[in-house]
Parts: structure tokens; C-alpha cells; sequence
DNA sequence: CCTGTAGTACGACAAGTGTAGTAAATGTCC
DNA sequence: GGACATTTACTACACTTGTCGTACTACAGG
């Protein structure tokens, strides 16, 4: 299927801020990149840095057009989240989803409102593939 | 001001499995927590230095009884939880909540029923707590 | 007292990350 | 065609984390 043996895709700030802007733009230059990231005063040295550790770990791919390098992601985002959110669940709350929940309900994060909203929505969009 | 000035309470597993003895028990010394960690095997040293950089931190605290060192939590979970909770929202969901309550129930990581027993614990407690 | 032994304090080392400089290759512009 | 600019490759360095080994210290027994 689609899942290439995909392991613990687990990334920082800054690796997820890169990959960002892969998934929105589906093919970039490091320059490309370093100007989608100009917030943070990177040096294009450390864009490609960066890019070379995520293409060692298969998270993204390089065409070579020329001189430059032009970056493609190879992992979904929602896999990311995936991975991600399951990290935390796991590790913090012992791999029980509803804790998770409970507790963005005890910080108040989402309210009742925000549940019968998504509740309604799941009534109306039924089950999904088995 | 219960907040002693946090910082950015983010724990890798080990030191979240270490944390969770401590909550748990309130005291422990090392031989405490290497013993409640023996599935993971690791040497008595590995479990000293990993709770000396706790310390380092200021995440728990340390009362020396004879030759043993007793160690406390000095962070709540809960604040743990928070932090790492946001943490996560922040990097992963762009601090939107409800774009993580959504990926839960995408996943089918929370369902319809859970959505539904929250929903109502949240009505029969009204209120918060000043 | 002498000897284990239990405990801590330190130092170490391998990975992974953030961050960037330098070098080398390759175009571009008068 | 020479000076610049662009872009990648490599190397480096400081930090954090997982993991220990060693050394040193202070008790417990005999």
C-alpha cells in the first residue's frame, strides 16, 4: 500500500517548520524554503542542513535540477500527526485517547460547544472505510 | 502563584517514566526508582545522572538522608501535561485546539460515545474552580 | 580495625539537533 | 574572460539525552 515502512516520525520545531512548507507546496529549493522561513533568520546553510539530516532519515527527497536541489516530502502530514499524537498519548497520558481528551476539556482547550459541534459532524458524515 | 516560574516542561520518556514514580510515591530514592523501572534494566548510575539533570532543572528536588539521596517531584503532572499538550498543539495543530480534538476523532481515536459521556460529565459539573 | 558494600559524584561517549562557516563548483554580467 | 553570485558539500561546535564505568565515601559486620 501506501505506507513505505514508516518508522517513529517524530520532529522538532524547526524540522516540522521545513516539512511545512514542503506539504504546502508539494516541491521547493532551499532558497525557496529559507525565504518561506525568513521569520526565523535562518542561514540557507542551516535550510540545507536540515534537509539533508530529513532526506538521510527518508522524510523527504531531493531532484536535482541544475545546480539546486529541489526538496519533496515523503511523508504525509496526517501521518506526522499521527505519529506525533500517538507519541504523546503514549507517553503521557498511557496510550488512552479519551485521557487526552478529558484533559483538553479540563483545561478548558475545547468546550462544550466545540464537542457538539464535531459530535453533529460525525453524525452527519457516517463511517468511514472499515 | 502556585507558578514557580516554568519554563518549558517538555520530558523525553525516560525522564516522564522516572517523573511518574515520583508522582506517584511523593519521595523515592534511587534504589525506589530504579526498582519501580526494572523492566527497562537500567544500571542504578543511568537512573542517578538521568535525575541529577532533573534536578538540574529545577523539575524535582533533593533531601539527603544519611548517605541516600531522596528525591521529590518539584513539578506537578498536570503541569506536564499541559505543557506537553501545548507543546504539541502549537508545533503540530498551529495552537488550535480543536484541530487536535478533530484529529482524535478522525483517527477514531475518540468516538461518537466518548464525545458523548465528556459532553455530559461537563454538564453535571458546571463550574470551574476560581 | 579492616573489608565489603551501598551510594553518590564525575567523567565519558554516541546520537541527534540547532546553527553556521568554509570550500568548491558553476553560472551570470559587464 | 574575469569578478561575482549562487548553491551544495563538508566540517564544526555547543547542547541534550541515554547509558554507563570509575572513583571515592561512609556504614555494617566480623
Amino acid at each position: 500500500m501506501s505506507a513505505t515502512e514508516d518508522h517513529d516520525v517524530t520532529l522538532s520545531d524547526l524540522q516540522l517548520a521545513l516539512m511545512r512548507v514542503l506539504w504546502a507546496r508539494d516541491e521547493a529549493s532551499v532558497a525557496d524554503i529559507a525565504a518561506a522561513l525568513d521569520e526565523r533568520e535562518l542561514a540557507h546553510t542551516t535550510v540545507a542542513t536540515v534537509l539533508t539530516r530529513l532526506a538521510k532519515r527518508g522524510l523527504v527527497s531531493a531532484r536535482r535540477d541544475g545546480r539546486q536541489l529541489i526538496y519533496r516530502a515523503e511523508v504525509a502530514e496526517p501521518e506526522v500527526r499521527r505519529s506525533m499524537v500517538g507519541g504523546l498519548l503514549r507517553s503521557v497520558f498511557g496510550g488512552d485517547p479519551k485521557a487526552l481528551l478529558a484533559h483538553l476539556v479540563d483545561e478548558r482547550e475545547v468546550s462544550g460547544r466545540d464537542l457538539d459541534r464535531v459530535r453533529e459532524l460525525l453524525q452527519r458524515k457516517p463511517g468511514r472505510k472499515p
